[in-house]
DNA sequence: GTCTGTGCAAATGCTTTGCATGATG
DNA sequence: CATCATGCAAAGCATTTGCACAGAC
């Protein structure tokens, strides 16, 4: 993973990302800017270390902090979101130019596989205006056996 | 949350949990099943800082390191389920005698509402099929803003 | 030049672990 | 009485924060 480039749909997504800042009164800088590349860079689920050594290999002069700062703002600006799958610390995954999807997890072997399922999607909707909620978004995770690791096969 | 007492459905989930203990090789000590009363004693979601500030105030004689201990083997066993909510610890929840339910969370005031959806359930199965998956559990969880808290109203 | 962002290292907070002691079967 | 569980305190680890300095506008 130690080579990243910047591809069309990443340049969109960047200047979005520019606007995101000046927008809310945060500055545009190099650190920012960076860490948007090289989270762009990466296209699967990523947590705080891999960009941190990432960055180290690369020499990009982003410190962790600096790391976990603009993870936040990232967030915050939509781009990237996160995913909690079975260990400790948090893993993201970006949104920007990625459809909705959900996860399924084996408990074996680790696989995820990312689908989208539309009468769960419509379900969601329907269930929260039953509660009079507003739903903004959701984080479903199906753990289970793959075909693979499926004992009864 | 000082007072807490065993009813009757506890008593045979007791039972379950002592078998289980038998037949895995875990000794019954009475730590593990002051742990699981008092954990059954709560009837709402839960945190081990809870377990602890509880077991401390009713001298119940449980070091926080047993608590986290046990807390794996009453998950293990079947009892408990972790949960994900906002902030960064570990919350969890009962299994035994409580239905399969996911969460509503509203973002703003951190209201949980708990939620069935049979058309949800169903689609879950459904995928997870379609994708070779056997499915064991799952972790629903949908973001946004309750009645109250809703921006719009 | 002023305000905001960054790096560093130290602090935090939840969770885990090593080891000596105590309970269990 | 051999084995497994517990308590305590110390270690771990991802993440956050305070503060002095550097960079943005």
């Amino acid at each position: 993973m130690g080579n990243w480039d910047r591809d069309a749909l990443d340049q969109e997504g960047r200047d979005k990302f520019i606007n995101y800042l000046k927008e809310h009164g945060y500055s545009c800088s190099k650190s920012r800017l960076k860490l948007f590349d090289l989270v762009h860079s990466i296209h699967h689920h990523f947590d705080s270390e891999e960009l941190v050594k990432i960055a180290n290999e690369n020499k990009l002069q982003i410190s962790r902090a600096t790391i976990f700062r603009n993870l936040v703002l990232l967030e915050e600006a939509g781009f990237i979101k996160k995913v909690q799958f079975t260990d400790r610390h948090t893993h993201y995954e970006h949104i920007y130019g990625h459809k909705v999807h959900d996860h399924m997890i084996c408990v074996k072997c680790g696989v995820v596989v990312e689908f989208f399922k539309r009468s769960i999607q419509v379900a969601l909707e329907e269930v929260a205006s039953e509660h009079s909620f507003v739903a903004h978004s959701h984080k479903l995770e199906i753990m289970g056996h793959c075909k693979k690791c499926n004992p009864d096969s």
